[in-house]
DNA sequence: TGAAATAATGTAAGCGCTTACAGTAACCGC
DNA sequence: GCGGTTACTGTAAGCGCTTACATTATTTCA
């Protein structure tokens, strides 16, 4: 086995400086106290050389990776652009990096998640992109892990940072049959296991009952969050002939709402004077949509820096647990049928 | 120095299974033949353990991390998402995780970049993330590196993937020309030594040339790509005195026509009766502004995953170079005018 | 049938760092 | 002026893997 092509390794800095490699270490690491006169040579030297630590040799000897994980269900929503930028400058700031893999707890069996102890400081853990058993596994090991838009598995105290759902939900629906006097309001499903996705329909349904209106499965589908999807799903539904069965429509999510409109336009539907359309997240664009999009404010930039910062404290043995329940707020634009 | 907590080692696996350690490597790494029998019997024992090589100790040996590095100038732009989608699928794909950082040429002088031959076994380097100058380092060292959104600097034959910029802003410019009969193009420069906003403002300077319109520098304003900064230029322009200086907006990307149509709306005009606004790059929302936005589809997706594509390539030795330019198509909707 | 190739495995030397342990020299308080 | 600190530095043993080299058993083929 040959020397690392051309690499500089720690013993070059060490030679070329005059001390030796522990010296340099722990100038590099500011873990001892080092004469203000090596330390200049070391500046000077690790500069000339262009010296950088090697990550794998020091995680190895250090048995730290200075790596965090992020494990997302899936990349392709909007949604997921604030929720990643907030946790990189987070991480960023920290000097650790971010490591980001897709990855869904349907894979169980097969292929083991990317992600874990063997590659990683510790984790951030998107819904249910982990199952419980791995979670606790983890845990377990005494890994640090935060779930972001999901709650800890019972009897595991796993922090968490989520967003309110239910009750933000309950007053949208409730707007929408209060202040427009809607009352067939058709409900687009998030993907199932997801909590979002629990306590949206919650919400729905707690604002249904509220005012006398009863629960109609048939006015359930599955929107799954996707544009694509909700998209079809309106299409199939309308092409049951159901033209008139509705007169709202909660989409579940934005991106969701976005797939309904394209669908209700394209079948010459007037929203919001034939069918009010809301929405959940307010993802950046909603406020630019035609109509502006009524919808729920979910701050995910922020979700994603404060699990972050959670995490961050967990690798420094700052213990906590609980979870940060972040508020939304419904913010009205046009398309529940309101005139701004 | 004790032992790792509790994380199991091969050492573990070959003691369980009766061979030794290299064994339980070549095995792994199926790089030498093994006895069926000998096979079954790590498969079982490495399944009962759980055992997952540790990444640190496995990139120390072999000099490869199965780590590859995405470094961006910023995330918080939409149109990152479907770009970092693509490239995680392909990685993923193959066995590589992906390494997500923000940095830029700017901040050269004090922090090195966060990803590098150190910590990753090759980079996608997303426009001007990176100087010249450390391009030039990276590759001397014979660092696999491929571009996404320019070319190279003159002189070192990196691959790169980017998009057709002038010839589709010259159309879409054409088009508010000939079409819409617009002589008062304002424009919306991006970030400056950013290649795209070179080669958009060329071909706008080429269209209003083409047709006989002077360039005026007195209708080019900074937008940076970026919503916010063109909304706020927008508005300042306005204030200046401008509001019937310009009869049409080229944005620079769709990012920063959401900012501009924002302003324009503020201030009462129609959009397209009284200006008309195109953008480039066709992020997943564009269509569904109000009013759907004219604009270049540029193949973000694609272009993430032809570049890991091409990456991937590298690091198998598959040398390549030359720029893929993939091509971009104008979508006329109606924020220009037409009436669709 | 014997020489050479091939298959399957083991031994042990690193990969480039960190850090426990040990040591020396200067300093401090009484 | 002596025990106890404190400041700084070096030596060397790993961290958990991969892989060059060596070894033995089994085939292959002239």
């Amino acid at each position: 086995m040959t020397r690392r092509s051309n690499a500089v390794t720690i013993y070059d800095v060490a030679k070329q400086a005059g001390v030796s490699v522990a010296t340099v270490s722990r100038y590099i690491n500011r873990n001892a106290p080092v004469s203000t006169e090596v330390a200049e040579r070391l500046d000077r030297v690790m500069a000339e050389l262009k010296y950088l630590p090697h990550a794998a040799a020091r995680h190895l000897a250090s048995r730290k990776t200075g790596l965090i994980g992020l494990l997302l269900t899936n990349m392709h929503n909007d949604f997921f652009a604030p929720l990643v930028s907030g946790i990189e400058q987070m991480a960023g700031q920290h000097g650790y990096n971010l490591l980001v893999a897709t990855y869904h707890s349907d894979s169980r069996g097969s292929v083991p998640p990317p992600l874990g102890t063997h590659n990683t400081d510790g984790l951030l853990v998107f819904a249910d992109s982990l199952t419980d058993e791995d979670l606790a596994r983890l845990h377990e090991g005494g890994f640090p892990i935060v779930l972001i838009h999901r709650t800890p598995p019972a009897s595991l105290p796993l922090p968490s940072v989520t967003v309110e759902n239910k009750s933000a939900t309950h007053r949208l629906v409730e707007h929408l049959i209060l202040q427009h006097n809607k009352k067939r309001i058709l409900f687009l499903r998030g993907p199932i296991h997801q909590e979002d996705s629990y306590w949206r329909e919650t919400g729905y349904r707690s604002a249904l009952e509220a005012h006398g209106i009863e629960f109609d499965e048939g006015l359930v589908l599955v929107g799954d969050f996707e544009r694509e999807i909700a998209y079809n799903a309106l299409n199939q539904f309308l092409a049951n002939g159901n033209r008139d069965a509705f007169d709202a429509v909660f989409a579940g999510d934005d991106d969701a709402a976005i797939g309904v409109i394209n669908a209700l336009k394209e079948h010459g539907y007037r929203i919001p004077e034939d069918v009010a359309v809301v929405g959940f997240d307010d993802l950046q664009i909603s406020a630019f949509l035609s109509p502006p999009l009524t919808t729920v404010r979910a701050p995910t930039e922020t979700v994603g820096r404060i699990a972050a910062e959670r995490l961050l404290g967990l690798l420094n043995n700052d213990i906590s647990y609980g979870t940060t329940l972040l508020p939304t707020e419904i913010i009205i634009r046009r398309s529940c049928g309101c005139d701004l």
